[in-house]
DNA sequence: CTGTTAGCGCATTCAC
DNA sequence: GTGAATGCGCTAACAG
């Protein structure tokens, strides 16, 4: 209970703390007999070496730090689990910081990545102001950056405007012309891009195809499947309802066919509806969306992590990871009133 | 970027290291004057203490180690969430061990109380062997288990057996005797006794309602949706299929539906099926399911360390979470062949 | 009130 | 090969 230490071993042993750490961390300067000894020792004393006392002397934390806003959504659930994976194979132990709220997310971006507290941080979905671009590479910590970007540093992305373009397009294919969108807020304190980058392939996708945008069928709130739902309510009782809704995500889509249902309007006859992840559940609702490689992104950005902190000081890496139209059974071309 | 120490402070604002250290911990005993050098000192060396140096002088780590046996079910992160929001309002840091695997699970238990790696540990679902028990008590950590119990460590608890017995008994006052049981493998390499609990509230309600227990409706499979269905599909094909399936999960749950689904039997009309943890998207789907407290297990759960951490020796505290009956769409009478 | 000093437990020179 | 000494950065006890 006392746990004991490298002295304690050192002395049952009959040798020198040196020696005791040098066969702790395998160092080939030691004689099988007296290794053979230190070993034995460790085994009676039940000894650990304390984490702590060695971080401190290496310098390192043999830790990973992962910045992650809104951890229970499915969709970061899955980057998380793929980051895990990979750090779960290594030696770093991943510490994990939930952020929900603005206040948040600053103290988790001024504070986390200094005390030499973790080697290494991997921020999901936040981008950082140049301000706190500035400051996060001033710590020195390698930091790489999924499905968000900065320049400064490493990040998988993905396309979000070709992915909501895809979506878009997809509607516009099927003959809709009266296409609504419904996403969280495009302006908001967390500094998602995701928002905007989908809103303008949205936009794109319309625009090319001489459609006027109408800000009456862009409906902004909370991301919540009932929000979403009062979204869908508030813009399909409108005097000219939307034939289809493209959603920000898979959550909100089933908001929508929520409101759908409540209302008495058929998906896909009446209404067509496409979300945007994928999400496990998303089959099961026979639910059209746009499927973009969640676990996928969390592997790669746990991986390349792992190879900037081995190589350190190279030009930030840019990984783009593609999306993909999944037509199930939610659209279909409009009614032909 | 060589980020400064507390020395470098220390000859910055002329003063002794103990003076700064005692600023930084908000010690009382120093005058305002020397306060404020001591500050400006910092602000202009953007000084930030070493967190590991801090921790090995205390002999404290300032983190807690959570272990999770698959993080990505929807039930898990739900209490995830919960021991996330207490700790995140706490100094607590919190690192993450999720185990998919056996060998995970025992490296786990073995290793990571140790090494002075954390001040306390909180478990979930995993039941610990009464060796692994005896083990990590010897650590000296504090530790409380979440969703599993055992005498030795403080617990909050889900009482399965009256959950799952529950809905069986809801499903038998419908009128129901032919109620089939998917649930994971009762013998499970991880020690999961909610699996056994809930199969063994099943087999009470039927004992009770004297329906005599039939190994064919007794299907068992790896935890997820595909899987689940698989197995009703297997029963509900079967020459005398059953009229009801009650579910060890939501997710298996969704599952019997979608095998429904595929087979053209109506639910609730032909089959009835009641799931467990009424976890988000069953409200949705209108699945008549058992709830139990996901979220306030988790916040409990992380109080309750807190509270341990501070107190010590206590004798092990137990509290058990009640589960409730939420009737919906998915459960109704027996065909009336 | 404040400067000085002795560890915290381990890794790493440096001599032997 | 191996033991002893030094330092990692900080806190706490001890003088003053």
């Amino acid at each position: 209970m006392a746990t004991a230490t490298i002295k304690d071993v050192a002395k049952e042993a009959g040798v020198g703390v040196g020696t005791v750490s040098r066969v702790i961390n395998n160092s080939d300067a030691v004689s099988d007999s007296t290794r053979h000894k230190v070993l034995s020792a460790i085994a009676t004393l039940d000894y650990t070496p304390n984490a702590n006392a060695r971080r401190l002397s290496l310098g390192k934390t043999m830790t990973i730090a992962v910045i992650v806003p809104f951890f229970t959504r499915p969709s970061v659930v899955e980057r998380l689990r793929g980051i895990e994976k990979v750090l779960a194979a290594s030696d770093y132990d991943l510490i994990l910081y939930n952020v929900e709220t603005v206040h948040r997310r600053r103290d988790c971006f001024q504070n986390v990545s200094r005390r030499e507290r973790v080697d290494g941080m991997i921020i999901i979905s936040l981008m950082p102001t140049d301000a706190e671009a500035e400051r996060l590479k001033q710590t020195g910590v390698p930091i790489v950056l999924v499905d968000t970007h900065h320049a400064e540093f490493d990040s998988i992305m993905i396309d979000d405007v070709a992915g909501a373009y895809r979506a878009t397009r997809h509607l516009i294919d099927l003959g809709h012309t009266k296409i609504a969108h419904i996403g969280d807020f495009v302006d908001n304190p967390f500094n998602f891009q995701q928002i905007h980058d989908r809103y303008q392939g949205y936009r794109q996708a319309l625009k090319e195809a001489n459609i006027p945008f109408r800000a009456d069928y862009h409906l902004e709130g909370e991301h919540s499947r009932r929000e979403a739902q009062r979204l869908a309510y508030e813009v399909l009782t409108n005097h000219d309802p939307p034939t289809a809704i493209f959603t920000f995500s898979d959550t909100q889509a089933i908001g929508v066919l929520e409101a759908a249902r409540g209302l008495g309007v058929h998906v896909p006859e009446q209404l067509s509806v496409i979300g945007y992840d994928d999400i496990e559940i998303a089959e099961y609702l026979h639910l059209t969306t746009i499927r973009q490689s969640l676990f996928q992104s969390g592997l790669d950005g746990g991986q390349l992590l792992l190879e900037t902190m081995a190589i350190r000081d190279q030009k930030p890496q840019e990984y783009l990871l593609p999306t993909e139209l999944i037509v199930r059974g939610t659209t279909a071309p409009p009614p032909t009133t």
